[in-house]
RNA sequence: CGGGGUGUAGCGCAGCUUGGUAGCGCGUCUCGUUCGGGACGAGAAGGUCGUAGGUUCAAAUCCUAUCACCCCGACCA
């Protein structure tokens, strides 16, 4: 019997008789080389602001990355369907997502006036489909993904694909009753993790996985997905003892030792008495202020007001908890996740105006706050817990202090840890310790984000009503999870990842073609012939290949293929003929490669792919 | 959304200060010579100077409005 799936044979494709607007020189707005590198070498071209024709090779490359995802999704479990791009307004309003996503979403209205969304992610149009067409709990779990063209519209798109306001995106949803064990959540969300490694792993990208905070699209875990690149937009922490990873915002730190008796190493410490009032008026920031009270940023103590939002969670010691405070030295940064954990319950940034009418002095707050502002829970970071002298606020406009001394200052209430605790509230720094391994220290890396999970939870189905009954007839919110990578983002990615001064270097398993054949004389028939044998024999074995026979000059052909990056070119040409054999020249190998017997030539590229 | 900047031929740019019939390089087309790392010569095509008003005998140039695009920041899957 023939087999069913004919596909594995590669393409064999004429350079004249496709698109392959090459350019010696980029478009001005192009500064980041996937975006000029794309651009130069016929790729892609700019429609509008964040907005891209993807030309032939473009569309190759982004084929073969969709064509892993899908293997890999299918394999997982998942089955492909494909919901429209226009979303219906009332979707958003429904999850308050209208609010959440603000500007960012894409509005249009239809003749009759009604209100449509140009979709950036679909976690309400396939929640209101699967409410529609599940009725039991047996039918879960369920695991649906689609691949399409979504649409935000950014403030500032920028870097060609990596930030667009249209761009190519798989987008996963899975559906199950419950989170531990067989068919439960953690299940479906370890298969992602696990597909997804898969995924990257096979387009050749070079990645970490990182731990990652859920974002406005709500839920509780989240891995990020970073290709490994020194131009990218995200700082990630890593741990070299531990394989640690996690991005500013999630990063844990270790132990670190405290108290209020230990002067720090660095900070100036004799002498008693009691705070110096100095006037600072006009200051915008941290900076300003330690400039005239003549201290380093990080000899201050830097007070944040949040407001406990909604009821706290589990124990929460202080029912009446109004104000949240968080002292960071004036060198970090406060973690609003952290502060949340900390404290036991949700929180935001406090209004101004209401924390200025319960006396907070914003601007110029001090930790000493927490002992006059009732109904107040003081965080401190483990690096502002010392013995030292501080600068801090005055808790009065235009007003700070220096030679503050926590137990001067604060007295009892620092031993009262229903009101006062140190935890770890700021975004880790490189440097830090590890909080996986002891005595290592947080590394940076920078990377570019290709691919997110989420354990959603029941944000949606709560939303929208997607319920059904249990095996004990209770009915009970499906748990969701969400699982999204970018395409495009990810072809634009590899770029930027894998490229030197001639242009780009595809990995095999992305690349357009995975052989280029030069012809250095199109007319000559029996060259011509030996390419297209070479071709043909190569795409038998499924290799895609491109033909370049276009009657151009040597060298315009030799720069052309570098720029666009094909694996292996072939050059059938006098010089090899002459030894009875073809060039052959890895993209990724640099000189001017080496004859190969023409027998020997379509082995010599299998190898090298 | 704040700050800065740019719109002139497919791409990259000059011309604008001081108003006077729009230019250069690359690319494209024709002919010839070339032909293994972006050739050379000769010729040619191609532009409502972002758009709309205004000033002027005359506007790419000066004024006003508007649109688009870019950079830094804020924001951000």
């Amino acid at each position: 019997m023939p087999p069913l799936n004919t596909s594995s044979r590669g393409d064999v494709h004429r350079w004249s008789q496709t698109l392959i607007p090459t350019a010696r020189e980029a478009p001005t707005d192009a500064e980041t080389p996937s975006h000029i590198l794309l651009s130069r070498a016929g790729f892609i071209r700019k429609v509008a602001a964040g907005v891209y024709d993807y030309l032939p090779l473009a569309w190759r490359t982004l084929g073969k990355i969709m064509r892993i995802v899908r293997e890999e999704m299918n394999a997982a479990g998942a089955a492909e369907l494909f919901m429209p791009v226009l979303v219906p307004f009332e979707f958003y309003r429904e999850t308050k997502r209208d609010q959440a996503y603000g500007d960012l979403l894409f509005r249009v209205t239809d003749r009759k006036g009604n209100l449509a969304a140009l979709g950036p992610t679909h976690e309400e149009t396939i929640t209101e489909l699967v409410k529609g067409s599940i009725t039991s709990y047996k039918q879960l779990p369920l695991n649906l993904y689609q691949i399409q063209t979504k649409f935000r519209d950014e403030a500032r798109p920028r870097a060609g694909l990596l930030r667009c306001r249209e761009f190519i995106m798989k987008d996963a949803y899975s559906f199950t009753m419950h989170v531990e064990g067989p068919g439960g959540l953690n299940e479906q969300y370890d298969a992602m993790y696990a597909a997804y490694n898969n995924i990257f792993r096979r387009c050749g990208l070079d990645f970490t996985v990182v731990e990652a905070e859920s974002g406005p699209i709500g839920g509780s875990a989240s891995h990020e997905f970073m290709v490994n690149c020194a131009s990218g937009e995200d700082t990630i922490l890593k741990c070299p003892a531990s394989g640690y990873a996690a991005n500013v915002e999630k990063c844990e730190i270790g132990e670190r030792s405290w108290s209020f008796d230990t002067p720090h190493e660095t900070g100036a410490t004799a002498g008693g008495g009691g705070v110096v009032k100095h006037h600072t008026p006009n200051l915008p920031g941290i900076d300003e202020v330690a400039g005239v009270l003549k201290v380093a940023p990080r000899q201050m103590l830097k007070t944040i007001v949040f407001e406990a939002k909604g009821p706290a969670r589990d124990g929460d010691p202080s029912p009446s908890l109004r104000w949240i405070l968080a002292t960071v030295r004036g060198d970090h940064d406060a973690n609003e996740g952290k502060v949340k954990a900390a404290s036991g319950c949700a929180v935001a940034l406090a209004d101004e105006k209401a924390a200025r009418a319960a006396g907070f002095a914003i601007g110029y707050v001090s930790p000493r706050m927490a002992a006059s502002a009732p109904g107040t829970l003081l965080l401190i970071d483990p690096d502002a817990a010392t013995g030292d002298a501080w600068a801090t606020g005055a808790d009065e406009k235009d007003y700070h202090v220096t030679n503050f001394r926590w137990k001067a200052e604060m007295g009892q209430i620092l031993a009262d840890n229903q009101r006062v605790k140190v935890a770890d509230i700021r975004n880790a720094l490189p440097g830090d310790p590890s909080p996986r391994a002891k005595g290592a220290t947080l590394e940076a890396a920078r990377g570019i984000e290709v691919g997110h999970i989420f354990k959603l939870g029941t944000k949606y189905s709560d939303a929208m009503g997607l319920t059904v009954l249990d095996d004990k007839q209770q009915r009970r919110s499906v748990i969701m999870g969400c699982y999204g990578i970018g395409v495009s983002r990810t072809m634009a990615a590899c770029v930027e990842m894998s490229h030197d001064t001639d242009g780009i270097v595809w990995p095999a398993a992305i690349a357009p073609y995975h052989v280029l054949i030069t012809l250095l004389k199109p007319d000559h028939p029996e060259h011509a012939a030996l390419a297209r044998r070479l071709a043909d024999d190569l795409a038998s074995y499924g290799a895609d290949v491109l033909i370049d026979d276009r009657d151009e000059r040597p060298g315009v052909k030799f720069k052309d293929a570098d720029l666009v990056g094909f694996p292996v070119r072939l050059t059938v040409g006098e010089k090899a003929l002459a030894e009875g054999g073809v060039e052959f020249k890895a993209r990724k190998t640099s000189g001017k490669g080496s004859v190969v017997k023409l027998p020997d030539a379509v082995a010599a590229c299998l190898a090298s792919l």
